[in-house]
DNA sequence: TCCATTTACATGTAGTTACATTTATTGTAT
DNA sequence: ATACAATAAATGTAACTACATGTAAATGGA
């Protein structure tokens, strides 16, 4: 009787199998492992991975090309975006050059083997993104991709309430 | 005149919009970097990585641990888990057996310290999901991973025409 | 029983990513 | 003008991940 409608003991088990189940983390990890490895084979004829494709796709689509710029849109660290253009570049795939008004500064274009590369894989892509839709629904992801945008860490962090913790 | 309402013409920038926009693949990737980045800031001091995290949790959650199960569970590749699995080990979070039943089967649990590890994290990880979900829903995230599971390469490929690509 | 096949895991290698630090350039206050 | 701070990118290092391959054990048909 004393036990009523309390909730049940938490156990290491349970908590366990609530984040499994629940953790945003982890499961957008998976998901995305999952989709990786169903375009990665789907596309392989286009001998671009995924982050390979995306990148180029950022590189052709940008107006503002500076490395910094690129890496902010992409949600990736300067430095990997960095080294993942100089390997593009040395496939002969883009172009890196200095800014004259701003030497620091780095602008990216595709190359001619470049764009005739990305041409080429996108009827892939949308063959491939076509098959992948029968299964999810590519809107839910760029819904929540366009929600995590304002996840940015660095400037406007409205929860940096972790110094609580300790 | 007649342009009436054809579509407008595909240009490889517009085609790599499309891509940037809509690509289920590199949308789930850079939601993933980005929750991944959040989740690692809230949880520093747990001094465990969310894939340490969520591979424990999986661990502590497994009823059936062999390392093939884990990984088919987790998306991961065998390889790939067998290797996290051992980093766990020698940080002696999780001790690893062969199954007398089958000398080739391995069999996972958490040691007392790695039990003990999890269970302080998990109110970490419950503060920081909670901030988390101010951002985003964590179901739509559960069900976009949910979808993904039949997405499982080896066994149902229902889109295996990509011989017909050249 | 014996051998070929399959299964389970480990290892070599490489791609993607991030953090910390370094280098070069620009901007600013004295 | 000079010195100090801020910015942009590159580099050192390491974690996470996958593919190809290797090794050991189990399985199944001759």
């Amino acid at each position: 009787m004393t036990q009523g409608n309390r909730p049940p003991p938490r156990t290491l088990v349970s908590d366990a199998r609530d984040v499994v189940e629940h953790c945003a983390g982890t499961n957008v990890r998976l998901a995305a492992r999952r989709i990786t490895q169903f375009l990665e084979t789907e596309m392989r004829a286009t001998d671009l991975s995924i982050a390979q494709f995306g990148l180029m796709a950022h590189v052709a689509a940008a107006k503002d090309d500076t490395i910094g710029g690129l890496a902010e849109r992409m949600g990736l660290e300067q430095s990997t975006l960095s080294r993942n253009l100089r390997a593009l570049e040395s496939a002969g795939l883009v172009e890196i050059a200095i800014v004259e008004k701003d030497l620091r500064k780095r602008a990216v274009w595709l190359t001619e083997t470049g764009a005739r590369r990305l041409a080429a894989a996108i009827p892939v892509w949308k063959r491939a993104h076509d098959a992948l839709s029968a299964f999810l629904d590519p809107n839910a992801v760029q819904q929540l991709t366009a929600a995590t945008a304002e996840l940015t860490v660095g400037s406007n962090r409205p929860t940096a309430r972790s110094s609580s913790l300790r």
